[in-house]
DNA sequence: TACACGTGGTC
DNA sequence: TGACCAAGTGT
């Protein structure tokens, strides 16, 4: 055992004790609990999770009701919260560990890391914060703290993949309970050793800090650095006869990944927004049509792509029968589809001053503006008659 | 190893 | 605005 590590779990424990910030997943001890919490929290923020985790527990309470559910309905309930493939793994991970392991969580990372969508992270989250093991986690928070205090220059280094953090935080765990310890130092990075601006006085291991020491806590860890994202222009064609409104299922892999989205039509700029164009893309039997685009397109932004969308209203005097190739559904204006529903599909239905119903969640201060974004008085930019 | 994979907050 | 980032995993 370090001296570090030592006077680190020193300081870290009666830190926590006053400064841990009361989050839902912190009361349970319960491990499906806590790891639901672990896989929402990937990527996501606190104040993200904290819309959802609630209201999915309630809907999910255990492995076995996790496991019975239909993927839709899990997805119906991950709904806004993206990385969709969380909930399918989280899904399938509950029907692997009700089949195999009776519903109960093994309680060694080694073990937890066989069930889907469990890493190397996750194995030990749950390891060290449900069941009170000392097997290392490294999260982006703990490879920032550490990359900090030990004032790890070396950029290869820095990382949450990176060896020496995986060893140190082992020896930190050893060193003091490791419940508290795991959750100690992620609040630590995530309140006060932040990626801007940290707030060094505030912070119990101050005294411990190389970075800190050798004024170089702005500087570290090195800013990382993303591929451009591309841009892709479309047409979002909000398809409606009568009081329903026609929603397609994604494909089964890639972006949105099953999840229910207007159409989507590529812009060539060389084609109008024409009747040709139309009913070769959406693959339907359009016979006469009125078509209304909105004037402001809507842009969403992925991580590693740029969705500019140009809502458009197509009314149909009666549904048109459906072609195989995509998986379609009509459904009643201002319900929703029973499955997942990305959030863009949420702003393009309020672009196009469509009822949303509340998905959900976010914080519930943000009132959805859907009313007033209505387009009053456009006039048909097509008008068609297929015969 | 590097990339795909959502969304929202902050500067 | 654009860049960066937030309790990563799977391929």
């Amino acid at each position: 055992m370090t001296d570090f590590a030592r006077l680190l779990a020193q300081a870290l424990v009666p830190w926590f004790a006053a400064n841990a910030r009361d989050l839902e997943w912190r009361r349970s001890r319960d491990p499906y609990a806590i790891w639901v919490s672990e896989i929402m929290l990937q990527q996501t923020r606190v104040d993200t999770v904290r819309a959802y985790y609630g209201d999915f527990l309630r809907r999910f309470p255990t492995v076995g009701a996790l496991a019975t559910a239909d993927e839709d309905q899990v997805l119906a309930a991950w709904s806004g919260l993206g990385y969709y493939r969380r909930a399918r793994l989280l899904h399938a991970g509950a029907r692997w560990v009700a089949r195999e392991l009776g519903g109960a969580l093994p309680t060694a990372a080694a073990d937890l890391r066989a069930i889907p969508g469990v890493g190397r992270y996750t194995a030990g989250a749950i390891a060290s914060i449900a069941f009170d093991r000392p097997e290392p986690l490294v999260d982006g928070n703990i490879a920032r703290v550490l990359t900090r205090l030990l004032a790890i220059t070396d950029i290869k280094r820095q990382g949450a993949d990176a060896p020496d953090h995986w060893r140190v935080v082992a020896e930190i765990l050893a060193a003091g309970p490791p419940r508290i310890l795991a959750q100690a130092l992620m609040e630590l990075g995530a309140t006060v050793c932040t990626p801007l601006a940290p707030r060094c006085l505030l912070c119990p291991a101050r005294q411990h800090c190389g970075a800190h020491a050798r004024g170089l806590v702005a500087e570290l860890p090195a800013p990382r650095r993303r591929p451009a994202s591309e841009e892709h222009q479309l047409w979002a064609v909000a398809i409606i006869a009568g009081d329903h409104l026609l929603l397609e299922r994604r494909p089964p892999g890639g972006l949105l990944a099953g999840l229910w989205c207007l159409p989507l039509v590529p812009k060539t700029g060389e084609n109008p927004s024409g009747p040709q164009l139309l009913r070769d893309a959406l693959d339907l039997d359009l016979a006469e049509f009125v078509l209304t685009p909105t004037k402001k397109a809507v842009r969403h932004v992925f991580t590693h792509r740029i969705w500019t969308l140009s809502p458009c209203r197509l009314d149909l005097p009666r549904r048109p029968a459906l072609g195989p190739a995509r998986e379609r559904r009509w459904i009643p204006l201002g319900e929703r589809p029973d499955g997942g529903v990305p959030r863009v599909t949420e702003k393009l239905l309020s672009a196009l001053g469509l009822a949303v119903p509340a998905a959900a969640r976010r914080s519930a201060a943000s009132a959805p503006p859907a009313e007033e974004r209505q387009q009053q008085g456009e006039q048909p930019a097509a008008r068609g008659s297929l015969a």
